[in-house]
Order: structure tokens, then sequence, then C-alpha cells
DNA sequence: TTGTAGGCGTTATCAT
DNA sequence: ATGATAACGCCTACAA
């Protein structure tokens, strides 16, 4: 591979002058920039990038943890990320926390030795005061899903409260009264205002959240298929059902559908987040729409703002979520 | 940051001394090695990877090109492969190729550019000229999905036409003899085996597959969708579908079910690749399973063997596909 | 076993 | 506008 003084010397210039016209900063005259482009070109010249990251200090790489890279959530997160970043010539490295504070803290440190000229993370076992440490040290970071008074101006996040309420209405809306919930699991900030948030509009249609109507889910498909048992069970008699996520809102689905009760005629069910597969499973789930992908987009954004400089750009910490109607939801007169 | 000089220095040794017990690959007396570990905690010395990299021609970073980041399918892929890597503390930088031949194109050399060690890629669009030579380039590649001769020691494969005859054979057991096939794009390589596999199913039991039986999907729901709409239309009276993915096997329940059809009693189907997914649709999907965290890491073990010269794994090219039995196919009698 | 010194390919600070 | 030249932080023959 040919180097940027085989490309002086061929050019008949300083290796200064090289470096110059790569980088076109500072001002070259036109006649001497052709000559180096001749030779770069005739050379098939290349300039090692990590040469330039230890002269500059500089990597473009910018590190990014998610909990898994499986599932559908993370995907079109990494996928806004990407995206972007690829477009302004930055790298993306990439490595997962699986919900473990160890596996998350390790991931980071992780990222930190490979030099990366930021970080975007979202963390789920980690606490927060770590977080606040991390913000406050020399590399940028930017933390996806949670909002911490002390570190605002690092976080994205979404309306979960909003979204709880918006889900909750699209059942009120259509005549149902007795509603049962599957919520998150307790510990995590998202499905506490999901719940505060499902409690208000409830409270707006009069209608009250007993405990008789509440379980505690876990963000997987088997809460949402014990969620639903345990109504079936204890003979709630809810015609609707509103699941903190999609992959409960499935689970609940398939055990309802193994139960016989007729979907959305005997049970309407609402979800959250609109993965992917909202659209596979039958009837097309009625759903909040989680803008994951553009929180990656504006994630990236900002370090390309922070860190790259990159002017114009509008940065924005809090995305609302939208209702998005399919067909899960009947209507009671 | 404390560099290795300071730390010679605070260890009053060469800096020589302090570059070997980092990479203890020399031998150094244990005494040295303790002055030396101890400089490095009281100074909390992190060797710099650029520089590191940049000596060495090692960045320990490995290339990742996957079609895109969300889908089921990638997931699973990258999580195999980002597991082990990281495991042996290499690095994944990733980026997508949209299954567009410039993208992809233009995606490998981004790669290149960051100096990566090895690639791993999964194309789709590119030519197989354009991978034999990128095969015969100075830096490392590992392809996954597909078989070429000239390259076959670089190449991770599944045994498609294996995996197509599985389905077939799973509603063939079942009495099914009017099996309406969807297969995927037939310029897919994948596409044909699965195809071709099917067709052995149906001679093994004297079933022909006749034109009327056959469309030809695009690997998306609404291919399956399309696709039993043809036959439905054609008044095929198909007891069975055996799609050549799963996405196409949800749309076409999906579209099944919006014409009243009776799942899987009065329409068996069966799908491919066992996406995350497959168990949420209902009935959940009898499958083939596509083993593709596996072929992940073996894709890892591949370039951890033949780049970082890791002894003792077990290389694999050819990978097997199961069949996984669920609900989705009802028996004739 | 340990130390010396040159080199990896750039960028950046001075001069000129 | 251009050219020397010193970093950047580490690895690795070669020597001792």
């Amino acid at each position: 591979m040919a180097t940027i003084y085989e490309v002086s010397e061929l050019a008949g210039v300083s290796l200064a002058t090289v470096s110059r016209v790569i980088n076109n900063k500072t001002k070259v005259s036109e006649k001497t920039a052709k000559k180096v482009h001749d030779a770069m070109a005739q050379l098939n010249y290349r300039p090692n990038s990590i040469a330039q990251s230890l002269a500059s200090n500089r990597t473009n790489s910018i590190g990014l943890m998610v909990t898994g890279l499986n599932g559908a959530f993370f995907g079109q997160m990494m996928a806004g990320i990407e995206s972007t970043l690829r477009k302004a010539g930055k790298h993306v490295i990439i490595t997962t926390g699986h919900n473990e504070e160890a596996r998350e803290k390790d991931g980071i440190e992780f990222l930190k030795s490979r030099n990366c000229d930021a970080l975007i993370i979202h963390v789920e076992a980690v606490s927060n005061d770590y977080l606040i440490e991390l913000c406050q040290g020399d590399i940028p970071v930017i933390v996806i899903g949670c909002y911490i008074d002390e570190i605002k101006q690092h976080c994205i996040e979404l309306d979960n409260e909003l979204g709880g309420y918006l889900a909750a209405k699209a059942v009120l809306e259509e005549g149902h009264r007795n509603i049962g919930y599957i919520s998150g699991p307790e510990n995590k900030l998202d499905a506490q205002q999901r719940l505060v948030g499902h409690q208000r509009a409830l409270r707006e249609y009069d209608c009250k959240l007993g405990a008789e109507y509440f379980y505690t889910g876990n963000y997987i498909d088997t809460g949402g298929r014990d969620g639903l048992k345990h109504f079936l069970d204890n003979k709630q008699s809810i015609t609707a059902l509103v699941c903190a996520n999609d992959e409960m809102a499935s689970g609940a689905m398939t055990y309802a559908r193994d139960h016989d009760l007729e979907l959305p005629k005997e049970l309407s069910v609402v979800g959250f987040d609109n993965v992917i597969f909202a659209r596979h499973i039958y009837p097309q789930l009625t759903t909040v729409d989680n803008p994951v992908y553009e929180m990656g987009m504006m994630a990236a954004n900002m370090v390309l703002e922070t860190v790259y400089q990159q002017q114009n750009l509008k940065i924005q910490h809090h995305f609302k979520p939208k209702l998005v109607k399919r067909n899960s939801v009947s209507t009671i007169n």
C-alpha cells in the first residue's frame, strides 16, 4: 500500500502538502493539488486510517451498546444510528450488555478501550449514578431511552407516559371499561411511566384501575400469557387488555386463542412499541409506535454535532409516541 | 492518559519491557513484571489500541456486513458473531448492504478502509466474480450463506436443499398431497435449492409439482399473501402451503384468515428459517430451523483461526437445517 | 532477561 | 502557499 510519502515524492511536493490536500482544510494552489491528486490516483493511494487516528486523536468510530442484537426493537435503533453515521463516514463498533450490570459495564469499558470518539448506549441494568459519572468522563456519551436530570443533555427519551395514555385511550374510546393491564417490570422506568399514563386515561373516563385489573409482566411473551391467565383464572371479565409492550401482547393473544377467545370480538388487545412483527400477528396489532429508528438517528446526530462539529442539525431530546390503529380492538356499544 | 513511557519510568525499566509484559509473549522475570504491573495500576494505564494497531499492523477489529440491521434473521447472525468475537477481545464494526450491489460494494470498501483484520459478509446482490476477487485480496474474508466452488474455504452455507426437502416432507407425512409452494426470488441461490429439495420430497411421495402449484414470491410477507391469493383465485384446492421463508408464511396466514380459512384445519402452512416471530404468530409455525446463530459463531471462529492463530477450533463449512414441528400443520386421514 | 533505537503513516506546529 | 520536523504511543528486531 502506498504511503503519503511516496505520493509526495511522485508529485514532487512535501509530505505536508499531500496531507493538506487529503484533509482539504488549508488552502493549496490548484496546480499542486492537481499534481497530488494525479499521484494519488496513479499509486492508488488510500490514507491509512489508523495512522490518521493516532496523529489526530480521532478514530471516527462510535461505540454502540445495546441489550442484544436480535430483537426488532434494537434492530430499528441500530439501523437509525448506522445509516446516519455511515453517511458521515463514521464507523459503528457494536457490543451488547444483555441486561446485566456487569456485562454492561464491561461492554462500555470495552468500547472505551477502543478509543471511540463517542458512545451511544441503551442500558437497562446499570445505576443512574454510574451513568452520571460516565457522562462526566472525557468521552462524549449519549444515553438512549432514559431521562436523568443531572445529565439531561445526554439523554434521548420517549414520552412513555403519553404512550401509556394513548394505549388506554384506544380501548376506552371504543367503549371498553373492563380493562386488564399487563405492566412491565416494576424496576424499569419506562414501565412505570407507561402505567402512569394508563391510569391518567382511566381517570379521564371515570374508570379506575383496581388491583384486580393489574398484572406485572416481564416484557416478554410469557408475561402476556401469564397475565391473561391470571385475569381469566380470577374470573375477571375483561373485554380489553392493554400490554406494556408488543411481545406481551403477542403472548396474551396466543393464550387467548388457545382458550377459544375470539379476537378481537371477545377480547381487544393493545400493545406498545410497534415492532416489526406487530403486523405479522393476527389480528394485526393496534399498538403505540415507538420511534426508535428516529431516536437512533437523533443519537447519531447528537454525536455528529458535539464531536464532529457538524452544523444545522435539529437536536431533539424528547420524542412523542403515537397510536397505530390496526385490527386488534373491537367496539363495544 | 498515561503512556507506556511513564509506566516504564515509574517502574524503573525500559519501554520494551513494559511492552513485553503487556503482550506477555516474551519472557519477563516475575520481579520486573510485578514492578510493571504495579506501575500500570498506579497510573491507571490503558494501552492505546490505536498506537498498538499502527505499530503491529493489527486492528483487532472485524468488519461485518449484513443486508440490514433490523430483521430477525440478521439479528441472530450478528449475535453469534459478536458474542464469540467479543470473548476473544475483538471488535466488530458493522455496516449494511441493503441488498443493492452498489451499496454492498461500498460497504465493503468502507470496511477495508478501516483496516479491519478480516471481513465477515452476507451479501445478496454482488456477483460471484466480485466475491472471488475479493477473497483473493490481502484481507481475509468469510462469506456467509453462499457456496462458490472457487472460494469454498471462505464460505459458510446451509444445506437449503435438505431444508426444502424437510419442509415438504412435514406436510407429505401428514397426508397432504395438494401442496402449494411459494418460492423465493428466482435469482437467489437459496431459493433455487429449497425448491429442488421440495421437488425431491414430492417425488418420493409420487406427487408432482405442477406449475399450478407453484408461485414465485419475494421473501417478504406480501409474497405470501399474493401467492395464496393466486392459488385461491385459480381455485386450486390446496390443503397445504409450503413457503420458502417465514415472512411469506406469515403473510399467507394473514391472508388465509382474512378469507375465513381456518388454520391449520383447512390449510396447513410450513415456513423456513425459524425466525423469532415464528412463535408469535398463530398457530405457531411449523418451520425449518436455520441455524444462523451457529453459522455466525462459526464465521467468527474461522477468523479467529485464520487471522489470530487460535487453535483447536472445530471448523465446519456446511450446516444442516432441521424441522421444528409446531402447530401449523394438520393431519389428513 | 533486559535495553536501545528505528519505524508504523499521519497530523500539526513552526518557519519560510 | 509550501516545507521541515517533531510528535502520536506503541512494537520489535537487534544488541547487550
